[in-house]
DNA sequence: ACCTGAACACCGTTCAAGT
DNA sequence: ACCTGAACACCGTTCAAGT
């Protein structure tokens, strides 16, 4: 393969911000988040170290591009014709399959709070609560429970499958779990023990929607009445 | 103060499991996640990094034994005549009481799964979610949705006090961040600009207490149909 | 302007050697 | 049994020097 001789020759591709995030996507996809290393980034490009600072300023940066390369890839577009419901189960699931993909994402998500990929999830998230009809003064409160709740599964998810890297299986994995939890202390966990049947049998994805489909449950059913109908008032507690 | 001489004498309290936990968390306090370095707390402890080994296997189990610390001391007990609610608010509050006192927990509960201090909240969640008579097949779900939740604002929170360090204010923090959503692209971020106000005044404390309140609605209001009731039914996208 | 790679100031962890 | 601290194999980041 013989390249046009009038164009500047290129051993191999320059440097550029672009290719260095995808190799980091890529490192920490094979590797986990302890492999992205700097030294190994270099490798994977064929130069030293210190070029890779050139385009970026350091390895949060580094971290928060990759984040952002693979959130904005993988949260769905907008469905028209979708209720609001519906289009935020759509936008929660594109998350939690961002994070089922790569889940070195799942733990760095909230460290960007008021940041770029999660505040465009939380704005769409807040279009489909007006959409609902939510009253002005519960918007945000609504908007921000779906995304603790979506941020809270993300870093758990995070956790699951770096436990579950070294286990062969992922229903083995839930199967040891609810074996260790069938053993507690009947009297300390009586709880978590009559649940540890239905962990068993569960399904991540399904079980997601469900939280969501009950903090849904919550923001309809309180439409209107957010500040005047909690179920008990908080009061003096004696 | 002379010490007994018939007592094997002691330059200083011998090491132990126990005195290096409670460093540890100092340190965490006071330096923040990357404080916590071996070398560091040698020095704090007047012994070599090598000492800390014989009673430790190693980093993690450091910082799992840390927030483990922390959150025994901090989860408050039972109120036997408290309404479920009000119970699980306490709980709730709690957590995010540990977290503000120390906000390194809140970036490493995550990680502990089906580990030790969140388990035993997950319990006693658990527990009020059937004195709520919460029907047997959704208790899980209902409990799991409320310590992502929770485990959620907690990431979130951490995260936001490592921002907010170099800040001075926490009111002023939250004005720059608000002043930060005034000023995003009108179109793209309708939403989030329109809550950008809310945002200014509001209690983190309140708004972790609102949301919770939001899924107790939706656990109750769905109580005895959780399968059949959902607001729209998830079916095929076209 | 962009790249190179040695050098600096750190890490966690190990382990022979001491008491 | 318990402690010491030098040593090993790493880090992120900087920076003079090259092209």
């Amino acid at each position: 393969m013989a390249t046009s001789p009038s164009r500047p020759e290129r051993r191999q591709e320059p440097l550029s911000r672009e290719r260095i995030v995808s190799a980091a996507v890529e490192l920490l996809d094979t590797a986990g988040e302890g492999g992205l290393t700097f030294r190994a980034l270099a490798k994977h490009l064929a130069t030293g170290p210190g070029a890779i600072y050139w385009h970026i300023t350091g390895r949060s940066e580094l971290l928060g591009a990759a984040i952002n390369a693979v959130m904005t890839t993988t949260i769905p577009g907008d469905d028209t014709d979708a209720t609001p419901q519906e289009a935020i189960r759509a936008l929660a699931l594109g998350v939690f399959d961002a994070i089922e993909a790569h889940p070195w994402v799942g733990t760095q998500l909230a460290r960007t709070p008021s940041q770029s990929p999660m505040l465009r999830v939380f704005e769409r998230i807040g279009r489909q609560i007006q959409v609902l009809r939510v009253p002005a003064a519960a918007q945000f409160t609504a908007a921000s429970a779906l995304m603790s709740y979506i941020l809270g599964v993300a870093g758990q998810n995070a956790a699951n499958t770096r436990a579950l890297q070294r286990d062969t299986d992922r229903t083995e994995f839930l199967d040891s779990v609810a074996a260790a939890w069938a053993e507690l202390d009947p009297d300390e966990y009586a709880f978590t023990r009559s649940v540890a049947g239905q962990l068993r049998k569960h399904d991540d994805r399904e079980e997601f929607l469900a939280g969501i489909d009950l903090i849904l449950s919550g923001i309809t059913a309180r439409r209107g009445c957010h500040a005047a109908c909690t179920p008990t008032t908080r009061g003096p507690d004696s």
